[in-house]
DNA sequence: CCAGACGTTGTT
DNA sequence: GTCTGG
DNA sequence: CCAGACGTTGTT
DNA sequence: GTCTGG
């Protein structure tokens, strides 16, 4: 995790859960399989006004010192342990905390050595949520091209994907926040005192996961029924 | 010292 | 950019 | 998963 | 066709 998630809102439904403003021009497709790579939403803080904004980015950090900025899966995540050690992130945990727009995500259950089961996670409500995350920006020396990417920071599994009994989704989950938390996880922090504390296993019984079909692996497929199957 | 890494999860 | 390993 | 590679020899 | 890297 989290390799893979889903948002069917629109923008005017972001615009209400983020309480941000989106200029008319910018569009967002709802995509029920959201792959590595693609760009998009992200909620972040423009620190000279202290407003919130959207904007797209793509998914997958490249850091600021790195080359070139070549497609890395690698960095598709951030584990929240290693966050403020880590050379890739450890900048932007300080100044680029930001939320990624969410309605669910997917988690393949390994059944075996060649057999998964894919699952669609999401809020039992429905509603839609924020995973926590870290946005970067890669400047090119030579053509002064810019990039936005961001990583999605993972975290320890809670009891709906990791249970003590029963069958075991995964051994990490993506970090989602409370509404409640949005303000502090984005607002600028004395770098030694990191609201990481935020990033624990999201309450269990307040989520649900079921079957879909093998078909949410892959990209080029996109309908709802990926999320809804076997609901 | 200099070169090379710097990262994580997924996959029938 | 900065740390690590050789 | 999907995209892309898949190989060897000679040579100042 | 099948393996590898992303």
């Amino acid at each position: 995790m989290c390799g893979r998630y889903y948002l069917r809102s629109d923008k005017q439904r972001i615009a209400e859960a983020f309480r941000v403003e989106i200029p008319p021009t910018f569009d967002i497709l709802p995509s029920y399989n959201i792959a590595p790579q693609t760009m998009q939403p992200v909620v972040r803080l423009d620190h000279e006004t202290g407003h919130r904004e959207l904007v797209l980015m793509r998914w997958g950090l490249i850091p600021f010192w790195a080359k070139e900025a070549k497609i890395s899966y690698s960095t598709i995540n951030a584990r929240v342990e290693t966050l403020t050690t880590s050379a890739a992130f450890r900048e932007a945990v300080k100044y680029r905390r930001c939320l990624i727009p969410a309605d669910g995500f997917y988690e393949w259950q390994h059944l075996g050595p060649k057999t998964t089961q894919p699952y669609a996670v999401a809020l039992r409500d429905g509603s839609m949520f924020a995973f926590a995350g870290l946005w970067e920006n890669w400047n090119d020396t030579t053509t002064r091209e810019r990039l936005e990417t961001f990583t999605i920071i993972t975290t320890e599994p809670n009891e709906l994907i990791h249970p003590l009994r029963g069958p075991i989704l995964h051994d990490r989950m993506p970090a989602i926040l409370a509404p409640a938390d949005y303000e502090r996880w984005m607002a600028p922090a004395d770098p030694a005192r990191l609201p990481t504390d935020l990033l624990r296993p999201f309450d269990a019984t307040r989520m649900s996961a079921w079957k879909v079909s093998a078909a949410v692996g892959n990209v080029r497929n996109d309908s709802p029924e990926l999320c809804r199957e076997a609901l």
